[in-house]
RNA sequence: GAUCCCGUAGCUCAGCUGGAUAGAGCAGCUGCCUUCUAAGCAGCAGGUCAGGCGUUCGAAUCGCCUCGGGAUCACCA
């Protein structure tokens, strides 16, 4: 727990004393909320008496007037107030932050929960890719989701497992395989003449699409020749092909595993790559090929489990063999989990998967998919089997469902050819950085090597930063030409803030950053500007900030924080000195500030997997 | 047909457990580098919070309706 009290909440306490003695109800301190205090007012924070009147039976003025005489009269830590209307804002004494402030500058975890033996379990599973092309931007948004995420909820003191389930076998691997077979003449990622295709998630790519071009070859053919188009497509022999190989590659047949294994390993080496310029990393991979037979025994559990709720079974078996739940109960469909020729689906995989996950990790208090919001309605009906099938934890498996990623031109379309790549789009971001850097003059004095690292670190800075400040339920549009901003509100601004506030601190001999007597501190204090006191009030803020951002699963709110401290920082930085101020306790003062503004920016850029440059 | 999500400045987004005159950034216009990094700071301009009705002392925020956009409801994954 945080041993660091913060104003606010003592306040609550306060005010409802106030309530109590003045007005004699009982409201409970967590209900009171303060607000934001309007920057034409003087105050730290406000209280709206309007819900009180009906009590206190007084007017606005006078209500919010007695609530004020009460706190100042009774904790000091209550300077001043003034009363606008029924705003009752209150002004926290310099004394407080400054207090605050030293209490929380040599702690460096001061907003994280502590990680423990005893910490709750929590898995995320992101990114989850198929294995027959490469990555695109709307992946770039699941990995960037769930690796900021599970960094959020271990800055909440959670014990986070990080997996990866790989769908790497199935009909869309067979068609890259088949295509390579046919028309591919042995290019290996070593042999390619293409350059994009020696990353080799690339090359089985570019066999995915080809199958597809031929595919629509021959349905145009069929339908010249009288065809039904639907006909054509489900009977085209190249359809009959795949098919055929995967059943090939079911049956263990030698020649399609190797050559399954083959390109699977090509694709594995260039999402390796990609992986690592995004800097995600995981705990665990799953593989499909090892967990589709999975679930099957659990279809055999729910055709003789009884559902308490309506005394029924809770599957049933149809006419023609295949086996089905019944969810119109819940306003929703039936729904098949094993066909009528035996075989699972996705559904009964999924099931099995799940329960699997809580047999492997027993202790395990919560599981959280990473999956666009397309598939919400399969996790609605994922969850609620579980939950008839009467498993307990059904109830802590959570659906991070995000939005999309559209283009200017509309939805991305893989078969269209209308997607973002994102080796491509992260090369541009690079790209951009290393022009606006050198344009700028900013690599004096770097290595080469040095600075290659330093636009990379910018160029993710911008992807990463734009991806993560939208709230991940929403939506999002992205323009390949105009999204690339290194100004404003974006990454870049964030680490150059982070970058200038070193820059200080490196040109400072020694400080000491706690090194501060009880009467420099009411001296402080007593004189405190209005930057440093704000941004004294916004570090307080931090806390806050991560445990909402991880109850919302969130990453957007640590970013919008980020960038309220970097620009008040920057004001700071514009109209106070700091390394040139004359008094020594006020230049300690003010670099300890920028200490642990540098510190708290690094943190939660750190928290949107974001890294920071000490000079650029 | 049913369910769910979204609609805030020209553009991209905050704000949504109801509170003061709805905020940022980009784009446009104006200033500020002999002082700690100008990827910055200060300012101007830009709004029927899709529309309507309701609840409330008070609505961008809550409820209902309409319009517009998107997603889903496979023996696909």
């Amino acid at each position: 727990m945080n041993l660091i009290c913060n104003v606010d909440e003592l306040l609550r306490v306060k005010v409802a004393e106030a309530l109590k003695v003045l007005y004699n109800v009982q409201v409970e301190p967590g209900s009171i909320v303060f607000g934001k205090t309007n920057p034409e007012f003087e105050g730290d924070f406000t209280f709206v008496v309007f819900p009180y009147l009906k009590v206190s039976k007084k007017s606005p003025e006078v209500t919010a007037g007695q609530i004020g005489d009460f706190l100042k009269a009774n904790i000091s830590e209550v300077e001043n107030f003034n009363v606008v209307k029924g705003f009752l804002n209150l002004v926290v004494s310099g004394n407080y932050w400054i207090d605050y402030f030293y209490k929380i500058a040599g702690r460096r975890d001061y907003a994280y929960t502590p990680i423990t033996e005893s910490s709750p379990t929590v898995m995320v599973e992101y990114s989850s890719p198929n294995t027959n092309k490469p990555l695109h931007l709307g992946h770039i948004r699941n990995n960037l989701l769930g690796y900021s995420v599970t960094e959020i909820l271990k800055a909440n003191g959670n014990n986070v497992i990080k997996t990866n389930l790989v769908n790497d076998r199935g009909i869309h691997i067979c068609k890259s395989m088949l295509a390579w077979q046919k028309w591919g003449n042995g290019e290996t990622p070593e042999s390619t003449l293409d350059d994009v295709c020696k990353k080799g998630d690339h090359l089985v790519g570019k066999y995915y699409v080809e199958f597809d071009k031929h595919l629509k070859k021959e349905i145009e053919t069929k339908v010249k020749n009288n065809w039904e188009r639907e006909d054509a497509a489900a009977k085209s022999e190249l359809m009959l092909e795949a098919q055929e190989m995967l059943n090939r590659w079911e049956k263990g047949d030698k020649e399609v595993v190797a050559l399954w294994n083959k390109m699977n390993d090509w694709v594995y080496s260039g999402f390796k790559e990609t992986y690592s310029m995004l800097g995600v990393n995981f705990d665990k991979t799953y593989y499909e090929s090892k967990t589709y037979l999975l679930g099957k025994e659990l279809v055999e559990f729910g055709l003789n489990k009884v559902d308490a709720v309506s005394g029924e079974k809770v599957f049933f078996k149809k006419e023609d063999g295949s086996v089905r739940i019944d969810l119109t109960p819940e306003g929703l469909d039936e729904k098949v989990l094993l066909r009528s020729d035996g075989t699972s689906v996705y559904m009964t995989q999924d099931l099995g998967t799940a329960v699997e996950r809580f047999k492997e990790f027993p202790k395990l208090k919560r599981l959280i998919y990473t999956v666009g919001n397309e598939q919400e309605y399969h996790f609605r009906v994922l969850f609620l089997i579980l939950k008839k099938l009467g498993f307990k934890w059904a109830e802590d498996c959570f659906h991070l469902s995000y939005g999309m990623v559209e283009l200017p031109d509309g939805k991305m379309k893989s078969r269209e050819g209308t997607v973002v790549d994102a080796d491509e789009l992260i090369k541009l971001m690079v790209d951009t950085a290393r022009e606006m850097t050198l344009a700028l003059g900013k690599t004096e004095g770097l290595e080469k090597e040095e600075a290659e690292q330093l636009y990379k670190l910018i160029g993710l800075g911008a992807l990463k930063y734009f991806i993560l400040k939208v709230d991940p339920k929403k939506t999002m549009l992205f323009n390949p030409e105009e999204s690339i901003d290194l100004h404003g509100n974006t990454g870049p601004l964030i680490q150059y803030t982070y970058a200038r506030s070193r820059s200080i601190l490196r040109n400072v001999i020694s400080w000491d950053i706690e090194n501060c007597t009880p009467s420099d501190l009411r001296q402080l204090g007593e004189n405190m500007d209005k930057k440093s006191r704000e941004l004294i009030r916004l570090l307080s803020e931090f806390p806050k900030i991560i445990r909402d951002a991880g109850k919302d699963y969130n990453p957007g709110l640590i970013a919008n924080y980020v960038y309220e401290l970097s620009k008040e920082f920057n004001q700071f930085y514009h109209d106070t000195p700091i390394l040139k101020e004359k008094q020594s306790d006020l230049r300690n003062f003010r670099l300890s500030l920028t200490y642990k503004v540098a510190e708290v920016i690094k943190s939660g850029m750190l928290l949107l997997g974001i890294d920071v440059p000490e000079k650029m």
